[in-house]
DNA sequence: TTGAAAGCGCTAACAT
DNA sequence: ATGTTAGCGCTTTCAA
């Protein structure tokens, strides 16, 4: 009892050969008459015999498993990116496996290597970190790469998901100025990720359109988080920065915000409006509801993974490097209705 | 250029034999000339070569592979509980095959079966709902599996890790009673998972022992989320019935409460006070910070790991069903101070 | 419809 | 210190 069987086992006790059992196994249409057909079914189930799918992997040389690089799980902006990759994967009958990178370019350097290691049919990069130099080299290994939300030399991977984060800010903005606010601060994560550069292009164009000058005092780089956003704030209201809006890069920072803006007693969004980035879920449960710039990141997963599937099996079309367009999702911490259209 | 060598070409260019670098890519501490070695590796760092896990695993029959089952990502409850288990096996050299389950039996058991299917060492699971017949059944496929917050039949799993859901019930529960509450709304997710049948033992005990009778009509039974707890509140209030206090079995449930007496316009913790249970980060995120009852998923599921592998590796010492004690985390929608002790 | 044999990329005795 | 040989569990020609 709980002996592991093996494809020859089958074969002896079904008195065929490995190779009308392998047939069965992957149901070929011809080749195998009914009879033995059933027959083998039957002691497989009876044995309750499992084929490797390891040693299918590495006769094939396809794992059909597909290897996902984030950041960090326990971050509250990954989880539904995670599942639009691990639905579609299901759906398509491959496997997940996942690492952490804490956006350290040691580590995922490092899971990157792993995943060629373990032979995955792909990998999917997310908020990659790697510099330049080692996504190239990377490339000699074959295996099939596409990143979601980062924006990297095109050449770097076989395809590419991210929101138009400039597009995005510019619609922030924009609703932040027609409600008549003039110094906006803006906050955003690390100033070299693509992301926030993108933003704060963004962020320029809506002002100098409105005919601001840009204060440097109003922006300010650190990380995706609600602590960043947190104290960042606090400092700014200590510092007695006067300010009318806020801008920021992430929902976390902007949740954040709004906690340093509660604890100052500061009405948000009587006094001081403000507008988050990304429209994570968390954005909705908290009160007030942030008022964010979604961008579907469940869906732009799924394509992310479907592109890369398509480019597995060999039927990918052709558009490759996509930008989506993000939607302003105006809640609770912006005064005004949405503007008609 | 891209080309996959092959152990056997690196053999071949080096002039030795597959067996001399077999023992180079794992190192083993003798039978191998200094010279040797350095020029294998030469090669095989100039070539890019990477052994493949895959068929090393074929080889050796263990693949350094964990499969870990949730219920689902993007529940604001797992993430942590995957970091923890995720990071455990990264700093032991294991991959983790991840795979949602939607508490679905049937998922459940199809991702059960293809972790054999893919062989992995051994597989974590969580919140599992498969019928214990099919888990009995499991155990013929031979590999380790680890509970984390699921009380099964001892037999069913090599090792289990739960927190103590009657007692950590029975704290909330107290700590209401002793503020004064009488009427304690019970409201859990999915009355047949063990976790709601504990926290319902120690909700039932604490009011015995206060000499209050269980009045059916407060105790409600859904599912872990807002939204549940949003509703049925919502429609305790709609129907008239009177309580004082909220103890929820999740804190998505007590988040949930919480947004239904805001929208209700009651006051939070001043006319109705409100546990959770489980304590997960949100809880400490939202406004106002929800009191709660915490286990520490993030060491549990460590801890799992942990027994996990030992088990694979042989190295397991005993005591393999651990119950955790939670405690009781006073906030912001609850009244007193923690009781001094 | 079925089988024999070679091969996938690696490890592991056992020799030398 | 190194090589030979036989596997690991499966797939895949090529024949029959």
């Amino acid at each position: 009892m709980g002996k592991k069987y093996t494809i020859s086992d089958i074969a002896e006790i079904c008195n065929v050969s490995k190779a009308t059992v392998s047939r069965v196994i992957n149901n070929k249409s011809c080749g195998v008459g009914e009879e033995t057909k059933r027959r083998i079914q039957k002691t497989m189930k009876e044995l309750n015999y499992r084929p490797s799918s390891l040693a299918r992997s590495v006769a094939t040389s396809c794992s059909h498993m597909i290897g996902l690089i984030i950041p960090d799980v326990s971050n509250l902006f990954y989880p539904s990116l995670i599942r639009g990759v691990s639905d579609y994967l299901d759906e398509n009958g491959y496997s997940l496996c996942l690492s952490n990178s804490d956006s350290d370019p040691k580590k995922e350097k490092n899971h990157l290597l792993s995943m060629v290691d373990l032979r995955v049919d792909g990998v999917i990069l997310c908020s990659g970190v790697s510099n330049e130099n080692f996504l190239a080299q990377y490339r000699k290994y074959n295996v099939p790469i596409v990143f979601i939300g980062r924006t990297f030399d095109i050449h770097l991977s076989d395809g590419s998901i991210t929101g138009d984060n400039t597009k995005g800010a510019e619609m922030a903005m924009k609703h932040l100025l027609s409600s008549g606010n003039r110094r906006i601060v803006y906050l955003d994560g690390n100033a070299g990720v693509s992301g926030a550069i993108q933003r704060y292009e963004g962020y320029r164009q809506a002002l100098m359109q409105a005919g601001i000058e840009l204060d440097e005092s109003l922006v300010h780089f650190g990380d995706f988080t609600i602590e960043f956003g947190q104290t960042k704030l606090e400092e700014l209201i200590r510092f007695g920065v006067k300010f009318d809006a806020v801008f920021a890069g992430s929902d976390l920072i902007g949740i954040g915000v709004v906690k340093a803006l509660h604890a100052a007693g500061k009405k948000v969004p009587d006094e001081i409006e403000v507008i988050g980035f990304d429209g994570i879920e968390l954005s909705e449960i908290f009160e007030p509801q942030l008022s964010t710039v979604r961008k579907p990141h469940y869906d732009m997963a799924r394509e992310a993974t479907r592109m890369l599937l398509s480019i597995i099996e060999g039927t990918a079309g052709e558009i490759r490097h996509i930008s989506v367009q993000p939607t302003l999702i105006l809640r609770n911490t912006t005064r005004k209705k949405p503007i008609s259209n």
